[in-house]
RNA sequence: GCGCUCGUAGCUCAGUGGAUAGAGCGCUUCCCUCCGGAGGAAGAGGCCGUAGGUUCGAAUCCUAUCGGGCGCGCCA
């Protein structure tokens, strides 16, 4: 690929100088090249002579004046001109007659040119979205669905096996499935609301195909039939939006298998995990420098005499089981965790230990796992790298193993944390949750844009110009910053709408491509590339795999939604500048339609990982009727 | 209090330690005899929150500080 054909030319002539009068062999060995800003200054640039003047021990032009004679002495096809710049950058002009072999590679590759040249090959888990089944997905949740699905995306591109989960927690210990179960059934049975049921239509929609429940139908009944229900509505919603899942897991069959009271078990046996009752406390302060480590003796908190009994026993009253700690204090948690409450139930953190452990399996010996988590969720983090430290550890209960099975954990596992959204309608907020109860769902916003944005279309076409547009804005920003989501622009002002945008420059290559086969002008065997706007063009369409490199490794995936509206955006200057169907420039002609292609499948390949279409034309919207 | 995160154009946000900090929206103009004008060209608009530090060079890295958001349950 150019910008590694680049690089290698560059080291290869370092390599050549090294050991000389003037380049000592502790020389620099890097090599880095960035695009130029503007056209004076070349196409790209090259900083080897200012990292590098130090390991050298000489003024950094005179670097670079060493370099560009050694890179002018390899007499490369790609090389045309080398100025030295500003206070050393060697700033490197390409030939345009060697340009035409990259198009040809784009055309003969496909969509997969977009692989990057050094490919990972790791099996990762990848969890995402995994809300409780006790109502649809909401706005809030889309982010992370639009977010971690292409990550998924983006993650396969860069050659490594991906298996999509997601997680629900449908057990009987679930208080929220709990009292989601109660507020349908209580509109069922006719029975007094719950005080802190869920309201919203959602709940009644649920009621109303369940009032065939038999009579003497219990909670155990409706949660079982209602989460079913819930389940796949979320799966329906989801697929509206593109997204699939390899493994839906529920937490109830671990339980059901025993896998859960197993893994209690052999935490017991560790030494994290025991009976005694205190709970550890450790108080941060500054730079994680441990301030205070507290011992607080358990007391009975389901009596609730609040008043003063700081030193009570615990009563024995209603006690089952004695409550069951994790000490995960000891893998870097700032509290010890219940694993088992003193009434015997046990907590979501001991099915999260089994299912953990599990989750190794998809894939098969999977290296690691990635779970994409709500802002409100980041506390969550120190806890599950406990979790797994805790499983982990290998051999004595010592300081040194607990911290190794730390550092384990933390490289198996990488949580990330996306922030809000806010969503901004008539220029204020929309909350996600509505004071009736009733819930911002995610399949409310994909059609609210698609029949806003496509008034005449067919409903189905307006769900997927629904989900492009809310992909496609979702995946603008980064995952890791607070985000507005304008509905205004995602809607009405869609003239404006970066999604058309790149859709349009799709819609124009086809066009044009059309234009050219009816002008009987055909693709050239070796094209030319010349006019400076091919060439920038050229150059952005043979950035994706570095993009796409560069998201696999930091998950940044929204710096492709920025990709796509350059690429547009040099495809729409390149258009404007260089005319591509002209019966009397042939030659011309036929170069400039295999650039147009390679562009159209560099469109198609970014808009495939952004899971965003790429339509073949696009209808007019309304308003540009008069 | 502690932790996570963000402060960049009027608004929403990009920005790989590099040259004169960018885009869209909004504002002022201009360009269809021409492959789709959902396009292109030009203009106005900035102490990159503040103060130090690191170095040839900082919006970017470090420290401090101010300001917003979120989180710190035997809820999930």
């Amino acid at each position: 690929m150019l910008r590694n054909d680049l690089c290698e030319l560059i080291s290869a002539s370092i390599d050549s100088l090294i050991g000389t009068e003037d380049f000592p062999n502790t020389a620099h060995r890097g090599v880095e090249i960035t695009d130029s800003k503007s056209p004076e200054h070349g196409d790209f640039a090259c900083n080897y002579a200012l990292v590098a003047t130090k390991s050298i021990g000489k003024p950094p032009r005179f670097v670079a004046e060493l370099l560009r004679d050694a890179l002018l002495a390899q007499n490369s096809p790609l090389v045309s001109e080398i100025d030295i710049a500003g206070p050393g950058f060697l700033n490197i002009r390409l030939s345009p007659t060697a340009l035409g072999a990259y198009v040809q590679w784009v055309l003969t590759t496909g969509t997969a040119f977009s692989r990057p040249v050094k490919s990972r090959t790791q099996r990762i888990n990848v969890e995402f979205v995994s809300v409780n089944p006790n109502g649809p997905v909401t706005v809030g949740s889309g982010r992370g669905a639009a977010f971690g699905e292409t990550l998924c995306r983006v993650l396969i591109a860069a050659g490594n096996e991906v298996h999509r989960e997601y997680y629900y927690n449908d057990g009987v210990n679930s208080e929220q499935m709990r009292m989601f179960a109660e507020s349908v059934r209580s509109y069922v049975q006719q029975l007094p609301f719950p005080e802190k049921g869920y309201r919203g239509d959602y709940v009644q929609d649920v009621a109303a195909r369940l009032m065939h429940a038999p009579p003497d139908a219990n909670v155990d009944w409706f949660q079982e039939a209602s989460q079913a229900m819930m389940l796949e509505k979320q799966k329906e919603d989801l697929l509206a939006f593109r997204v699939r899942f390899d493994t839906w897991y529920g937490e109830q069959s671990l339980h059901t298998s025993g896998e859960v009271k197993r893994c209690l078990d052999e935490l017991e046996q560790k030494g994290v995990a025991d009976t005694k009752p205190y709970r550890r406390v450790i108080k941060f302060g500054k730079g994680g420098v441990v301030n205070e480590v507290v011992d607080e003796p358990q007391t009975d908190s389901s009596k609730e005499d609040d008043e003063d009994d700081g030193d009570a026993a615990p009563t024995v009253d209603d006690v089952v089981a004695p409550t069951l700690w994790l000490r995960s204090t000891k893998f870097g948690d700032d509290m010890d965790r219940v694993l088992r409450r003193r009434d015997g139930r046990l907590t979501y953190i001991s099915s999260d230990v089994a299912y953990h452990k599990d989750k190794f399996q998809r894939p098969a010996n999977a290296d690691k796992l990635i779970t994409i988590l709500g802002p409100d969720h980041h506390g969550y983090i120190g806890r599950l790298h406990a979790v797994l430290a805790a499983l982990l550890r290998s051999g004595a209960d010592t300081e040194e193993n607990n911290r190794a099975a730390l550092e384990l954990a933390r490289e198996k596992l990488e949580v990330l944390i996306f922030q809000i959204v806010r969503f901004v309608k008539d220029g204020k907020p929309a909350p996600m949750r509505k004071r009736d109860g009733n819930i911002y769902a995610l399949i409310d916003l994909i059609k609210e844009i698609g029949v806003n944005a496509a008034p005449h279309a067919s409903s189905t076409e307006q769900a997927e110009i629904g989900a492009d547009v809310a992909r496609f804005f979702y995946l603008m920003r980064s995952h890791d910053t607070h985000m507005d989501f304008d509905i205004d622009l995602a809607t009405k002002q869609n003239d404006e709408n970066p999604v058309f945008y790149v859709q349009y420059a799709h819609a124009r290559i086809c066009s044009v491509l059309d234009k050219a086969a009816e002008a009987g002008l055909r693709a050239a065997a070796e094209p030319q590339v010349e006019h400076v706007r091919e060439i920038a063009l050229l150059k952005k369409i043979l950035d994706l795999p570095n993009e796409v490199e560069r998201a696999a490794q930091d998950y940044g995936v929204h710096r492709l939604a920025t990709y796509a509206v350059e690429l547009a955006r040099s495809y729409h200057h390149f258009y404007d500048a260089c005319r591509v169907v002209d019966a009397e420039e042939p030659e011309t002609s036929q170069s400039r339609i295999c650039l147009c292609e390679a562009a159209r499948i560099a469109l198609q390949s970014v808009c495939g990982l952004l899971g965003v279409r790429t339509p073949e034309r696009l209808e007019r919207a309304e308003s540009s009727v008069s």
